[in-house]
DNA sequence: TTATTATATGCAGTGTTGCGCAGATAAGCA
DNA sequence: TGCTTATCTGCGCAACACTGCATATAATAA
């Protein structure tokens, strides 16, 4: 149960489920665009990219400079499950709508 | 976000997570049977009751000497969604399944 | 080579978590 | 009243998690 458990605890952190929400609505995106849209730091960003990569939730290309991240496909039905509740439940919420809308105005170039 | 997240801190840890599929399935239930059930100290029980009972997703009912605990209806969209979850996905679980077995067993006089 | 941009990571501080034990509380019964 | 059973809680400890800052790495271009 401890594996199970543990996709959970990826999930408790707000910063790591706005991240999964916006991976699970926009697919595979850049760092510094998921920076911008959170409106945190990006080295903030990053570190939680790395704690959701290597629970498996996330896997990240690199593409020159840039790193591009998208949710990985569900191995167990806990996985994909937990994904359809992100998306049906968390996709309209007030702050990951704002976190949309200023992930449409991201630029690369800061 | 962060009383989303919270949910999923509620369930991020094994014996949380074995305490509410158990509930899921079996509905109502006392402490010193769920304990029988997981095999754990009853404080421990207790004690991982009383969080899930903070954060609202369990429900508390004295009678006598025992306390009865049973999730609590849910009030958002994600609560019913995760609920769910557990029922679809981690019923038929090893450790579940163990639980019941042990659960159906228990008796009240240790 | 150096400079620039994007991303990742080591570190230290602070806070949180889960655990076991011991003891406290609560209810029922003699 | 005291005794038993069931449940809860205070404490200390060890482990872990999140943050910000500074720095390191990686890729590209001049």
């Amino acid at each position: 149960m401890k594996e199970e458990a543990a996709l959970f605890k990826v999930l408790s952190d707000p910063t790591r489920l706005r991240l999964a929400v916006l991976l699970a609505s926009k697919g595979e995106t850049c760092v510094c665009y998921l920076a911008q849209a959170l409106g945190e730091p990006d080295f903030k960003i990053s570190r939680h990219l790395g704690i959701m990569r290597s629970s498996g939730m996330v896997e990240a290309r690199r593409e020159g400079t840039w790193m591009y991240y998208k949710l990985a496909s569900p191995r167990r039905r806990l996985e994909r499950c937990l994904r359809e509740c992100l998306k049906n439940c968390l996709t309209d919420h007030a702050i990951v709508k704002t976190d949309l809308k200023r992930l449409r105005k991201a630029t690369c170039a800061k």
